[in-house]
DNA sequence: GAATATGATATATTTTAACATATCAGAACA
DNA sequence: TGTTCTGATATGTTAAAATATATCATATTC
């Protein structure tokens, strides 16, 4: 795919799911073919602006430019009206919460490798914070989406780690500059979790907040 | 054009406009040919997810995702953002300053012959109150970019009145109906612009602005 | 008035999105 | 275990975006 469009293609993706939706559901309130849809999502073609639009606004989505400065303020907004997502299967959020503690795990023996890797603490104090946040009650498939574009590389960096560990190696330079962007991709995701916990009525609700369930009465 | 893209392209336009580049500059600054930015902007073409980007990037803004409630909110920051349009031109100034007092005037001859019309008064009060604004010290391209679109309607109502009373008939409900969709466009306008008037310095600034001349370092 | 700039349009070619239709492999469910 | 669901892939066809190049009519500038 593109490197330009992928973002907001992952963004179109990550909503259908948060809307509990199938490609052929989505098919099915757009003009758009499932087979189609696949290859969007996977990043196989370049869309026309009319079949983004269309398919956004199935999600209740609408495309906006934005000025460059402004975005930071533009996301802030978007994130506080983002609603939880929906845990669609129960094996979706099995899988998610097995994954996690595999990957904890993982974490936690690479940090007996090496324990002088502040790095590596720091990947562990995010997942060990992140699992505080589920057994609050927040559910894991958001969790579970959020993170899993920051496992496929830790997971390679988990085995460099172990590699080195085998040949009583130092670890690659570029292993550990890895691991510090995976380390602020978990400490990201935590922030942005624990600060949309819904579930803490004491907190103060943004001025611009909207109410719920406003313009929801569609197919 | 397809409808459902006007509404992007034309505000991909108008950040061209309001950078005061011509289509053969922001063709250089882009892989985009000029002949197919005029074919882009005229609504000619339904166009491709990555050159939208490329255009949208070339102008320091990005394409966002955001759900349809959030909307409101996130225009109210954009429009906080954005930058006062640049009068490029002074022959675009005096221009639309011809063509508002045209406006106003034939406005004002259709009031004389239909001194009952409520609405009729109201868009002459908004092009009024427009006229006062200008007399402040407002750039006039701003204006002239916004009410260019309530124009053409207008013409054509103001043609209709015309008709009518050189027939001594009734107007048309139709363009009554119009004529009522005319008022509040221009009357959205002036509250638009004298809400954006940056020469009211003891106005707050809202909390989220932005501070000038941010990440413009580029191209 | 001449030169320059601008947005729009035309022609021809290449590339690819969009679509219909079918099917696959793997996961989930009963 | 059988059925259903899901995302992905394949084949073939059509329509149109993207591009290069040229040129036009109009407006602006000097």
């Amino acid at each position: 795919m593109s490197y330009v469009t992928e973002d907001i293609i992952r963004e179109l993706k990550q909503a259908r799911e948060a809307k509990g939706l199938s490609q052929r559901a989505l098919s099915q309130r757009t003009h758009v073919p499932q087979s189609h849809i696949s290859k969007i999502e996977s990043g196989g073609t370049d869309i026309r602006l009319s079949s983004l639009i269309e398919l956004a606004r199935a999600l209740d989505l609408e495309l906006k430019l934005v000025p460059r400065k402004a975005l930071p303020a533009v996301e802030t907004v978007v994130r506080s009206a983002a609603p939880t997502p929906v845990a669609t299967r129960p094996a979706d959020t099995a899988k998610a919460v097995r994954e996690f503690e595999k990957t904890l795990e993982a974490v936690k023996e690479a940090r007996a490798l090496f324990p002088d890797q502040a790095t590596l603490k720091q990947v562990q104090d995010s997942l060990q914070s992140l699992k505080s946040l589920q057994s609050a009650g927040r559910d894991f498939t958001a969790l579970f989406a959020e993170a899993r574009k920051a496992y496929e590389p830790l997971q390679k960096q988990l085995a460099q780690i172990r590699e080195a560990a085998e040949t009583v190696k130092a670890l690659p330079p570029e292993t550990l500059r890895s691991l510090h962007q995976v380390a602020e991709s978990f400490r990201q995701i935590r922030n942005q979790i624990a600060h949309g916990l819904p579930t803490a009525p004491s907190l103060p609700r943004p001025a611009y907040q909207l109410g719920e369930d406003e313009g929801d009465a569609h197919g």
